[in-house]
DNA sequence: TATATTACTTGTAAAATGCAAGTAACTTGT
DNA sequence: ACAAGTTACTTGCATTTTACAAGTAATATA
């Protein structure tokens, strides 16, 4: 029997323009199918961290480098995007992109699943989510353009 | 400055039952979270994938050890169930269960987000799921309704 | 001007992944 | 009944990714 593959040996390693299949679920896999992406989009679109400093201190502890590596990608994907801070030199200013914020149905849709099939805490939130989602997105998207709505 | 974790070095290796930190993102980050979980589900539920022999077939290409040890992985999370085929016993059927079937939102919100800021394939399903969401949902529901309502 | 802070990089060990080659249980064809 | 094929894996090994600790350049603060 014949099985069909779209990688054949051939994906460079950080080439973000070859995917293993055209897929949109795949797509979203491999952007997004890691330990650390989709912590550090929560930590940016819930508890409003913008700092490298701040994303270290997240409650899972996430390792220096990984750290780096992961804003690198999210940036490459257009998903976040850095600035320098004015008010300080030392500090670059990460924030979600249109792209980014729009994750917010994806965080929500794990969260409330999470929830629904496994004890977890900061049960507030999942009741907020729970009682209106569309609420709750909207609040989302509406600080996200009032504080954050520069470009893309 | 103080930085807070949960995980102090304290993380058995295949101990489903100690967490990173209580949020509940980060448990279905846990789960789902690699390159591969999230479409082995995808091959059940939208393509009615059964059997190992299927999900070696999938486009992405997933070596055998690899599959083997995320069927197991979830299955021990509850999410799918596998019981020997009644007409072939060197089968196994694989199903999701309802803690599976419950990740259809989070499947939809994943392909319609790459959908939106990707170029991606498979349109028909993007416009099926763009139209009408919960039209959508309900369908994969009662489609595991119909053939897979044994248990769980 | 000395000290601290921020956002990293580097080195190294451990773990996960990918690939090829088995293998045991079972079914099929003759 | 027996050889050959299928199915669902396991095993070994090389490569890649991750985790942890330590270091560093640029900037800010006292």
């Amino acid at each position: 029997m014949q099985v069909t593959c779209y990688n054949k040996k051939s994906v460079p390693k950080h080439n973000n323009s070859v995917r293993r299949s055209p897929c949109p679920l795949n797509a979203s896999v491999e952007m997004l199918g890691d330990r650390w992406s989709l912590l550090i989009i929560r930590d940016m679109m819930l508890r409003g961290f913008r700092t490298y400093k701040q994303f270290m201190e997240c409650y899972e502890g996430i390792a220096t480098n990984i750290l780096a590596d992961r804003l690198q990608k999210l940036a490459s994907y257009g998903i976040i995007a850095a600035v320098p801070d004015p008010s300080d030199g030392r500090k670059l200013i990460y924030r979600l992109t249109k792209k980014g914020i729009d994750l917010a149905p994806v965080l929500t849709e794990m969260v409330l699943w999470a929830a629904a099939h496994e004890h977890t805490g900061n049960q507030e939130l999942v009741k907020l989510m729970r009682a209106d989602k569309e609420k709750f997105l909207a609040g989302v998207r509406q600080r996200w353009a009032s504080h954050d709505s520069q470009r893309s």
